[in-house]
RNA sequence: GCUGACGUAGCUCAGCUGGUAGAGCAACGCCUUGGUAAGGCGUAGGUCACGGGUUCAAAUCCCGUCGUCAGCUCCA
């Protein structure tokens, strides 16, 4: 009798070639209930599949992530069975599980429209309750060939074709598909489901191949689940930056100038405190600020071996006979800075943060509001430094980044991206490299990911991550160190304690990447409402009627003498309409004066989503408002 | 760049199978001076993205261009 061990430790006897669903039932009916597949030793499994020899198991449900991908799975097989049930003409690619939910693409002479998303949903409400198992079969490769020659599914014949080994298919109802699996029991599982849009995407992702249709879609075994998830998509609509901007008029785009936002008035403002900021944390940290041209010749870009590997991106004019290019980065030309001089070792570290606009000539289907401009501005910097001083270095980089994020309640996550295949330079370096990396982060208790073979081909990196209000990932800053890139192509040295030239080593990072991608992000996560000290108006005075108008006024006044962005309303309209109004423009406070307020030198406070906090002195409001303001909360 | 959808007033959108445009909000004016999320009445506002074509007639049909969006792709 086979032993198997679960999760908890405990061991249990079970005869032999039990089906594993069995034993999740000896264990309780809910876990049974729940369990979509089974993890054995390690590796997943049909809950079908019978336990032959002691193993360790553990039963996934659909809150474990590698359950909710066989979920995922699962339901786009439903929908592709679905599909072949409505379009029998339909030829079938891949439909794997992402991130959030899953996908198939189709081969099929007809566009799909929503009304055809619904009808395909329907087809699948039905499929699921037939409740039919999916059944795992094992063919040879000649079987495949032959069975999916013979469904005309040339797809998936061309993927068997490239298949060495166990080749499986798995069969639900009427429908069978090549598949690796496993998949949950059966379609019953499959319960609350939703076709969320299509998209073409070629073949194998080949632009040279056809352009299937792709159908996505997301599926729960709880219609709650399946409820806050389509709130939360409704959600992020809401917080749309593109949509917030033109509403708080912060920022707008026009046709004349694809790819770059015109900044207005108030997103200026926000602009404008992310750049102070920035800039008194970089003083104090004894960062150098510089700046450098943002026209340069061609020759730098073919020094630093752009014009060979971006000059697609890169936005290039004739001027007097000579090649120009807009800089899409700033680092080759921080070079020249460091080389103005003849640099000591007792010169380094040496901090040159920039603050560049640069252009990069991103394709146009890749453009989308502030998250991909083609003219960033971007909070770089590029420490160059003795080897010995990496680790510091990077240490204060990383406690930068946590005080940043930190103070925008946003969760930060690190990954160590490595040695990349084509990296260059020595391989002692890059271990020198990584190692210091490694180090930095667990010198600061940092828990991170590892993306091997991610590294720039001069250089690992530490890339950050945040994770924004309604759970979405960012990938933001990024810390990259250097010995190649600037330091070789530019021949960079500087004089050691023996009177020798060396190398310096080169950190380049950015701690928001682009101020415009930062404010998109921003504003979507905080749904517009910015805090005190970022908000392009920080308070409206409503005075109640025009008979309070001068007192108003000196509300404003006295707000104004202490830097504080505050707007009158004295605007003929009733309050609650003011109020509704400043509301929806999430102003942080509004101060309310009337007869009350005036007579006693008050402000009466409603906070923005909080609502009526009552009277209060003036002088205590412009002390805890400015108070707010200085330390940001 | 590729595929698809879309482009009508400042915004959100209507306008069926062709007969030269409509609503709500916003703006402006008047009335109303109102204590915590929309007071009333009225006025103005559009070369229907742009350029061609078909037609007696085009916002509507066709072609092209530009732009936006969803993806694909790319990303030193």
């Amino acid at each position: 009798m086979p032993k198997v061990k679960l999760p908890n430790n405990s061991l249990l006897d079970v005869p032999q070639s039990t089906p594993a669903i069995e034993v999740a039932r000896k264990i309780s009916r809910s876990l049974a209930e729940d369990a979509l597949v089974v993890k054995i030793d390690g590796k997943l499994f049909d809950l079908s599949t019978p336990i032959t020899n002691d193993c360790a198991i553990e039963f996934l449900t659909f809150d474990d992530p590698q359950g909710k991908e066989v979920y995922w799975h699962s339901s786009s097989h439903l929908m592709a069975h679905a599909i072949q049930l409505l379009f029998p003409e339909a030829k079938f690619g891949v439909g794997p599980a992402i991130e959030e939910g899953f996908y198939y693409d189709i081969d099929i002479n007809k566009t799909l429209t929503p009304a055809d998303l619904e009808a395909i949903e329907k087809k699948m409400h039905e499929i699921s309750e037939g409740d039919q198992p999916f059944v795992r079969k094992v063919v040879t490769k000649d079987d495949a060939l032959k069975f999916f020659k013979e469904k005309s599914d040339p797809y998936k014949v061309e993927i068997i074709g490239g298949l060495d080994g166990t080749i499986t298919i798995y069969g639900e109802g009427e429908f069978t598909d090549l598949c690796r699996g496993p998949h949950v029991p059966s379609a019953g599982r499959l319960k609350y489901f939703k076709l969320l849009g299509t998209s073409g995407a070629y073949w194998r992702g080949d632009s040279k191949n056809k352009m299937l249709q792709r159908v996505y879609g997301v599926s729960f075994p709880k219609k709650k689940m399946l409820e806050d998830h389509l709130k939360m998509l409704e959600e992020a609509k809401k917080r749309d930056h593109r949509r917030l901007g033109r509403e708080l008029d912060l920022f707008m785009f026009h046709d004349v100038a694809p790819g770059a936002p015109f900044w207005l008035p108030k997103g200026m403002i926000i602009f404008r405190e992310l750049e102070k900021f920035i800039r008194e944390e970089l003083d104090k940290r004894n960062y150098l600020e510089i700046s450098t041209p943002m026209l340069v010749k061609k020759d730098l870009w073919e020094q630093s071996g752009h014009w060979g590997h971006y000059k697609e991106n890169m936005f290039v004019l004739n001027v007097d006979e000579e090649i120009y290019s807009l800089k899409p980065m700033n680092c080759p030309e921080s070079t020249y800075a460091f080389k103005h001089k003849t640099r000591s070792y007792r010169d380094l570290p040496l901090r040159y943060s920039e603050i560049g606009r640069l252009h990069r000539n991103e394709i146009s289907g890749a453009l989308g509001g502030m998250f991909r401009v083609r003219q960033i501005t971007m909070d770089d910097a590029h420490i160059y430094c003795r080897p010995d001083q990496i680790l510091s270095e990077i240490d204060n980089i990383i406690a930068l980044v946590k005080y940043v994020y930190g103070l925008f309640n946003f969760e930060v996550s690190f990954k160590l991206s490595t040695k990349p295949d084509d990296a260059m330079g020595d391989p002692r370096l890059w271990e020198q490299a990584e190692e210091s990396l490694r180090q930095a982060l667990a010198n600061n208790a940092i828990k991170y990911g590892v993306k091997e073979k991610d590294g720039a081909f001069y250089g690992p990196k530490i890339d950050i991550q945040i994770k924004d209000a309604i759970g979405r990932e960012w990938q933001v800053a990024t810390i990259q160190l250097d010995y190649v890139m600037l330091p070789e192509q530019f021949d960079l040295s500087y004089i050691d304690a023996e009177g020798k030239p060396q190398r310096p080593v080169i950190i380049h990072r950015a701690i928001f990447g682009s101020f415009e991608r930062f404010v998109g992000i921003l504003t979507e996560h905080l749904a517009g409402a910015f805090p005190t000290w970022l908000a392009p108006v920080q308070a409206a005075v409503i005075p109640i009627t025009d008979d309070y108008r001068d007192y108003a006024k000196s509300v404003v006044t006295a707000l104004k003498e202490q830097r504080v962005r505050v707007e009158l309303d004295d605007r003929n309209e009733k309050v609650g309409y003011k109020i509704r109004e400043w509301e929806t423009k999430k102003v942080p406070y509004m101060l309310i004066v009337g007869q009350k307020e005036a007579e006693s030198g008050a402000v009466s406070v409603r906070k923005h989503h909080e609502g009526d906090k009552g009277a209060t002195p003036l002088a205590d409001f412009v002390d805890s408002i400015k108070r707010e303001i200085v330390e940001k909360i």
